[in-house]
DNA sequence: AGTAAAATCATGGAAAAAGGGGAGGGGTTT
DNA sequence: AAACCCCTCCCCTTTTTCCATGATTTTACT
């Protein structure tokens, strides 16, 4: 059985150097070469497609999630591992999305990169451990956010504006009363008693 | 003349192999150890202290900026060079505040990491270039922000927590009218008219 | 067509914030 | 010593928000 050929992107010098020396006694897997931006990985792909790609989300100014798309666009039989610090639901979320087979973050253990490698290989997908529980927190979280009405969200803006009652009545064309109404709504389903904190968490959980 | 000896900290298995990788070809520097976590770096120190500490600043859930002290506390000699990814002015400056002689990015050249470690045994401070553009935009984006004085931030992070100018004036000590006059003047220096579009313009400019 | 949710409006009162103006004491800088 | 900033405090007025309670009309969905 020949070895699984793995090509890494990552604009970091010492992780391309660190990921090689972790997988150089695996002999299932082959290294076949690196690059740390978004041209000379596309222009190495046109010679040589590895069986799996190491794709760091963050490559300087350049995004590993953009190229994850190209690159599936035209190899989609090349297995992407995206490689990150990040435990952040929106990367994986995307990374996922635009059809990486695996998340690993870098402070993974030397034999879960050929775990994962192995995994992705197979047709199944890799996800560190901590990634999961991200998952599932972000699941969770999203009952903490209010679901507020179309209006609501509406005023919540104006309010954020610094406009005072009267003022979002106006511009609305509604009774002052109205907007009263909302605010009280707002006060109650962020579950605080003022504006300031409801701006704050407003702004916190990305309402504004 | 002896090579100098390096220590490294990083809870990234990766980085860690990588920077050992690129400083084997170094004759003058020799890698003695590392560790991925606050307790067995105290560990190590206790029995061998190296000339240059390489410290990653996230440990995952420790901090490399606390180590960072507690280090050049019982150490002052070891010469600390910071390591992270994130070129950001609060973990820089925190870090040259606590002791550190200089700040590496991890997307540094293979030659970066020698000339570094060259510079801080020497005494001198060595800041990656990017590192050192971000401390002059953020020199000259102060003008934009608002200059507080300790009352008034604390006056404002009170505000943003939902304190009534009565309760802040209640945990403070002072005189509800004092905190009105904080408040007044908040308002004033944010050049705002009411709480709403304060807290906004705060959380914003990263005041809360 | 029926009903649940959303949006609309009202009244009245208490609490808090905003606006304006003034003032004294302590510390630092020039 | 004078100038300046910060922190402290006060008075008074107006505006705005917050709270309680209740009601009518749209809109959206089964």
């Amino acid at each position: 059985m020949n070895a699984i050929t793995v090509f890494i992107v990552d604009d970091h010098f010492m992780v391309i150097e660190g990921i090689q020396a972790l997988l150089l006694p695996e002999n299932s897997i082959q290294v076949i070469g690196h690059a740390s931006n978004t041209a000379s990985c596309m222009s190495f792909l046109q010679h040589q497609q590895p069986d799996v790609m190491l794709l760091d989300i963050n490559l300087g100014a350049e995004s590993g999630i953009d190229l994850c798309t190209m690159v599936k666009k035209t190899y989609p039989q090349i297995m992407i591992l995206a490689l990150s610090t990040f435990n952040q639901f929106s990367f994986i979320d995307k990374m996922i999305d635009n059809g990486a087979s695996g998340y690993l973050l870098k402070n993974a253990e030397g034999h879960e990169i050929s775990e994962a490698i192995h995994t992705v290989i197979k047709g199944g997908t890799y996800l560190s451990k901590e990634v999961t529980e991200t998952l599932k927190a972000v699941e969770e979280g999203k009952k903490d956010k209010p679901a507020l009405t179309r209006r609501e969200k509406e005023v919540l803006e104006l309010i954020a504006d610094g406009l005072t009652n009267q003022e979002i009545a106006d511009k609305l064309f509604i009774a002052l009363s109205t907007v009263d109404s909302h605010r009280k709504n707002l006060l109650a389903k962020f579950d605080v008693k003022n504006t300031a904190s409801l701006i704050r968490l407003a702004a916190r959980l990305q309402f504004i």
